[in-house]
DNA sequence: GAGCAGCCA
DNA sequence: CATTCTGGCTGCTCG
């Protein structure tokens, strides 16, 4: 087996990662993005590939033989921002610090440096891999030495990889001619000049026919376009030069040893503090705990004892009772029971124990419950330890003593951009310290099977961060304006949530299956006339083997639409062969195959003992405050079309309730208009007609009672848009027509709404000045990308910002409602529970005496969520299922 | 595990 | 010059 090679090209990478990426500074403020997402990127590449060589080669600014054959030449590299430059240095430091080899030289390209490594390389008989993101490369490409080329799509890095056969393939000529195509296109990016007239497409059309410059020369006269001809014939010259400039030297001369690439642990410890100065906190997890630091002196005190238990809690309550600045931090570990928990109040000791023996569930929940009458308890993730203790402040909510503080939510509401927030993130990122994972302590193990003492620093260390976090986590929320986001709305939510999980909504098994058996029928009849129609057998939910059928082998219009392959997707397809019986079958089966997939069969997984489902209702996912929900998602059940929607049929409430429905009407549209205070919109509302109607009047001009279907249709599709951070684009692909059209209709109704317009530059100004969008509530969304230097992530960022103000507000104003709508079920002491909500929808499976009370209290409780200059309004309807409620 | 497709507000 | 309307989750295929 060949040993393996891996060549980065660090000049290339590091412009990709200053530019693709948000800029960051350290505590120095010196600036760190790009060396950053340099390493991101580089610990991917050597994951992937796990070579057994590694090399970073860089450009040197000096002359080359280029600049000596051409005056003009500027380098293959643009001018650098002083912020990048900076961090070339600083790169290679990195590098050194690792045991990186690199690779830099006077006269020297990095491209040449990196070709010819790669060839030889490729003649020790290794497989090399070679990473940058210029094309010139694509020139080395063999059977051995693969180019790989980051791509950024919607925002996600993917890395295209170039064997010979591909270049081929892509581009019809071979890695070597692959320099004469260059070199009859010019490279405008490295000022290498090329023909003129000579695109992309006439240079591969010529290359495929004649193979070499020399011999389009040789064939000139049988060139039949003009323009071309002419151009190539004056140019000869031109296009030699190019040739000879665009040519890698793969015999580039400079000291290197392949044992000094060797690839050894690039995790050290000098790395280590290396990376810390930087503050690349997320990188500090690839080290080896005996490289990190931990608290050392810390005191772990196993309890045993009913008494010994409780004089414990007697001494946290002696420490933190009645006083808000206090907490004590609280850690419970389980797996279906409760299996033990720890208890935090000082900076040197945690108590342990195990919920077994004297110390019973009972006990626990006794105690914690006791305690957070007048302490404030923290913990990591509240709402899976409600399973355990239900907090005073639960029924009591009226006090004027705060309550629980959970870490996971503190910290979700100072970025709520993470991906997750892990115990070991939170500690690192607010108390410098290094504990192990979850899955660094126990691996794939059980918590029961593994030792005392390892549960021990898992619940341990839980409580200790708990404790020592709270008040800096509180402080921050205080600082940022979102404390009483965090005091008011999501901490009361979280026992909310817990209790809608808890409580599940019923599903008709047998209802489900046979919907579910109802499809099946269809959906083989429709795969029976799809195979026929393409004379063979084939899977249809493959959108690659669909793809090849529909335009290859069937030569359906136009159907390029090129991604990795062809899209095959709905609109795709009603664009490109409307009338075409087997696009419409495919549409039909498509639309079967998931509802049966996803719904008929992935829902009935889900139905536990109590012919329930209990979904997940998370809390710490999205950017702008919305709730999620997984396992399963019932935030998105089929409405749009009948069939789908008759599958809210099978969930319904149990015997002697019925559901009661209420969704908040237009919410978004209404933030907008208090938000923008644009007189026209609030005076639309409170018209109380159809708010798309008496959008399209005005913007299309037209009596109210004269508008169209359509117009009502395209100014509906605008106030949606208006909401999402418009483009014309956008709208035109929304509404098929033209993009001035849809420029046309934006344009009247910037006219029609000033105020909108002057809101939605606002919102950019405001977020790019603070660095972040912000709601009613104070609620912030971080917004690194409006500083990007990348065009595409900054228009991201713009409509961002546009949007998440209003759908964070509408997020806060639903939760709100949530509280208000539980309390008053609560206080009335009614049967009936809030069991679902689906952004701007409750839904509370009603006991049928509590009918019209309940109605009553969503109306209401909905409406009074916030004061806007518009009216809140609420449809509310009851049903014996959801699909009737709705 | 990534990419595509499709479901919701 | 680019690129093109927000926020989610799940099921399927394929390397």
């Amino acid at each position: 087996m060949g040993k393996k090679l891996l060549l980065i090209d660090g000049h290339s990478m590091l412009n990709r990662a200053f530019y693709g990426l948000p800029d960051l500074t350290n505590a120095e403020g010196i600036h760190t993005g790009a060396v950053y997402g340099f390493l991101n990127i580089m610990f991917r590449l050597i994951d992937e590939e796990q070579p057994d060589y590694l090399t970073v080669a860089f450009d040197v600014h000096a002359p080359t033989f280029r600049h000596e054959i051409y005056k003009e030449y500027k380098g293959t590299r643009k001018p650098m921002p002083e912020e990048l430059r900076s961090q070339v240095p600083l790169t290679k430091e990195v590098l050194d610090t690792m045991g990186i080899c690199r690779v830099e030289k006077e006269g020297l390209e990095a491209d040449d440096i990196l070709g010819t490594l790669a060839k030889k390389g490729e003649a020790e008989g290794m497989e090399v891999r070679l990473v940058s993101g210029d094309r010139d490369l694509l020139q080395i490409a063999s059977d051995h030495i693969c180019i790989r080329i980051p791509k950024t799509k919607q925002g996600k890095t993917e890395i295209e990889n170039y064997f010979a056969e591909d270049v081929k393939n892509l581009f019809g000529v071979t890695p070597l001619q692959f320099i004469e195509l260059k070199a009859l296109m010019g490279d405008t990016s490295d000022n290498i000049p090329g023909v003129p007239k000579v695109g992309e497409k006439t240079a591969m059309s010529l290359m495929a026919e004649y193979g070499s410059i020399d011999n389009i020369y040789n064939n000139l006269e049988n060139i039949t376009k003009k323009a071309i001809k002419e151009s190539l014939a004056a140019n000869r010259e031109l296009a030699d030069l190019s040739k000879v400039l665009a040519t890698i030297n793969t015999n580039a001369e400079f000291e290197y040893s392949f044992d000094k690439a060797a690839l050894g642990n690039v995790f050290t410890r000098e790395a280590y503090e290396m990376f810390k100065r930087l503050n690349f906190r997320n990188l500090l997890g690839k080290f080896e705990s005996n490289v990190t630091e931990t608290k050392s002196d810390l005191v772990f005190e196993v309890i045993d004892t009913k008494s010994a238990f409780l004089k414990v809690m007697e001494d946290a309550g002696k420490y933190a009772r009645g006083n808000a600045d206090r907490f004590i931090g609280v850690s419970l570990i389980s797996e279906d029971a409760l299996i033990g928990g720890s208890i935090c109040f000082s900076k040197e000791k945690v108590y342990y124990f195990e919920a077994k023996g004297e110390i019973t569930e009972e006990i626990v929940r006794e105690s914690l419950e006791e305690m957070s009458v007048d302490s404030r308890l923290s913990l990591f993730d509240i709402k899976h330890a409600y399973k355990y203790f239900k907090p005073d402040e639960v029924e009591n909510y009226k006090r004027d003593f705060p309550g629980c503080f959970d870490i996971l939510i503190g910290a979700y509401l100072l970025n709520p951009l993470k991906n997750d927030y892990m115990p070991e993130d939170v500690a690192g990122e607010y108390l410098q310290l290094t504990i192990r994972s979850k899955a660094q302590i126990f691996g794939k193990e059980s918590m029961l099977k593994a030792s005392a003492d390892d549960r021990k620093e898992y619940a341990g260390y839980l409580s200790y961060v708990s404790f020592l976090s709270a008040d800096i986590l509180e402080g921050k929320l205080k600082d940022t304006g979102m404390l009483s986001l965090m005091r008011d709305i999501e901490m009361p939510l979280t026992y909310i949530l817990y209790d809608m999980e808890k409580e599940g909504i019923l599903v008709k098994k047998e209802e489900l299956a046979a919907y579910g058996e109802r499809l099946t029928g269809r959906i083989s009849e429709l795969e029976n006339s799809i195979h026929e129609a393409a004379g063979e057998d084939f899977n249809i939910n493959s959108p690659k083997q669909l793809g090849e059928i529909l335009f290859e082998k069937m030569g359906l219009p136009g159907g390029k639409k090129t991604k990795t392959g062809y899209s095959t997707a709905a609109d795709v397809l009603e664009k490109l062969a409307p009338g075409q019986p087997i696009i419409a079958d495919v549409l039909e089966y498509r639309g079967l195959a998931k509802l049966k997939s996803t719904y008929a069969d992935g829902l009935a997984a889900y139905i536990e003992s109590d012919d329930r489902i209990h979904t997940n209702f998370n809390q710490t996912i999205t950017a702008t405050g919305r709730i999620s929900s997984t396992e399963p998602n019932l935030q998105n059940i089929p409405m749009r079309t009948e069939l789908g929607r008759a599958i809210r049929k099978v969930f319904v409430p149990k015997d002697g309730y019925v559901f009661a429905d209420a969704d908040y009407s237009q919410i978004e549209l209404r933030i907008l208009a208090h938000m923008s205070e644009d007189q026209g919109l609030i005076d639309a509302y409170h018209e109380g007609r159809d708010i798309h109607r008496i959008t399209a009047s005005k913007v299309f001009h037209t009596p109210f009672e004269d508008v169209t279907d359509i117009q009502r249709r395209n100014a509906k599709a605008v106030n949606f848009g208006i909401v999402y951070g418009i483009s014309a684009f956008g709208l035109s692909e929304d509404l098929s027509i033209s993009r001035s059209e849809a420029k046309q209709y934006m344009e009247e109704y910037f006219a029609t709404y000033p105020g909108v317009k002057a809101y939605q530059d606002k919102a950019i100004a405001d977020a790019k000045e603070k660095g972040y969008a912000v709601t009613m509530y104070g609620r912030r969304r971080p917004m690194p990308e409006l500083k990007s230097g990348n065009f595409m992530q900054r228009q991201f960022g713009e409509r961002v910002a546009m949007n998440a103000p209003i759908q964070g507000t509408a997020a806060d104003i639903m939760k709100a409602a949530m509280i208000l709508v539980y309390r008053r079920l609560m206080d009335e002491k009614l049967k009936s529970r809030l069991i679902l909500q689906i952004h701007d929808e409750l839904v509370i499976e009603t006991l049928k005496s509590e009918e019209d009370q309940v109605k009553r209290i969503l109306e209401e409780e909905m409406a009074r969520a916030a004061d806007l200059s518009v009216p809140l309004e609420v449809e509310c309807h009851t049903g014996t299922d959801w699909f009737e409620a709705k």
